[in-house]
DNA sequence: GTATGGGTAGGTGGATCCAT
DNA sequence: ATGGATCCACCTACCCATAC
């Protein structure tokens, strides 16, 4: 409890330069004798840290005094940031202590560095809420070099060019400006406009990146999780999504439902397995997460689905049967 | 017994006010 | 401009309470 204590006495006194007893015993929800003493015990482990006495005095750190309490670099504690800048005060009860740590890590980063760190801390979201496809793919890797060009372009509001390959397309070249970046489910997202009209990237299908020097066009702030929702519900209730009958082992009902869209309709059969309505974002989509189920399940409608799955079981037979 | 924390009292020293 | 009075904040030294 002490210890803890004194360090947050540092951290109080490099953020607001000098400061009373009065005030450290306020902040710190202690006694002004036992600031004291926590003084003294600073003082004691070899904390530079001095006393001015008379109207307006305090304590105060000699200048240039730097602690080295998190070990973190730049890129560590910016990514601490942007793990713990939202829905914070709900993770699991520990809003306080994420409080505690957040000011911690923000005062590992260099003076002048915070404001910038925070400002790119808003442009990255991680794991929100919805997704944009709850389809559960391996994540994709993305080369560092791109990711860092993106990266760069979204901190620093600058344009940026990519080349994207998009589904079925021949990769090409494309001029947007960087909103901000998501993951969700082990795939990274870049969400920017392209012609004042929205855009979201998978970076995994960003083969090339450019930052330009060019300022892009987007808000000076931004609310990337109620930008994603809106994106996500967008994708979610556009395209050409597909509706399927399933019969299936029930011990395997989590891994459907987790790649689906959504469950339309359940109940049992007399035997034990379940039959489920499932959506899925398109053909594609269906063929591939009924694919993963192999005999666990069996589409009942749409033919085409059966089809599908029929013909792809035939190929893979016939390439073993030699 | 030790660690931690709260309270009190008297002292020190810098800043400010104000009369001279 | 100067010096004393006053205010404010830290310094030091005690004592006591509580938890482990």
């Amino acid at each position: 409890m002490r210890a803890d204590r004194l360090v947050s006495l540092v951290l109080l006194l490099r953020r607001h330069g000098r400061l009373s007893a009065a005030r450290l015993a306020r902040e710190l929800e202690v006694s002004t004798r036992t600031v004291l003493r926590d003084i003294e015990a600073l003082s004691a482990a070899g904390v530079p840290v001095y006393a001015e006495r008379g109207r307006h005095g305090g304590f105060a750190l000699l200048p240039g005094f730097q602690t080295e309490l998190t070990g973190l670099n730049h890129d560590e504690a910016l990514a601490l940031l942007v793990a713990g800048s939202r829905r914070g005060a709900q993770v699991f009860g520990l809003g306080s202590a994420l409080a505690s740590a957040m000011l911690k890590v923000a005062d590992a980063l260099p003076e002048g560095h915070r404001d910038i760190a925070a400002g790119a801390a808003r442009r990255l979201l991680i794991e929100p809420e919805t997704d944009l496809l709850s389809r559960r793919a391996p994540a994709e890797e993305v080369p560092d070099a791109v990711a860092a060009e993106i990266r760069r372009a979204v901190f620093a509001g600058h344009r940026l060019r990519i080349r994207y390959a998009a589904v079925d397309q021949a990769p090409k070249w494309r001029t947007v400006d960087p909103i901000g970046l998501v993951t969700a489910r082990g795939q990274g997202y870049l969400l920017a406009a392209r012609s004042g009209e929205d855009r979201t990237y998978r970076l995994s299908r960003v083969l090339a990146a450019e930052e330009l020097d060019e300022p892009a066009e987007r808000p000076d702030d931004v609310d990337l999780d109620r930008a994603w929702q809106e994106r996500s519900t967008r994708f979610r209730t556009g395209g050409d999504q597909v509706v399927v009958l399933v019969r299936m082992n029930p011990a395997r009902r989590k891994e459907l439902v987790d790649t689906a869209l959504a469950v339309l309709a359940e109940e049992s059969d007399e035997d034990g397995r379940l039959r489920l309505e499932v959506s899925f974002q398109d053909a594609r989509h269906a063929v591939w997460a009924l694919w993963q189920l192999g005999v666990s399940a069996e589409a009942l409608a749409p033919e085409w689905l059966r089809a599908s799955l029929r013909d792809r079981a035939v190929a893979i037979a016939a390439r073993y049967e030699t």
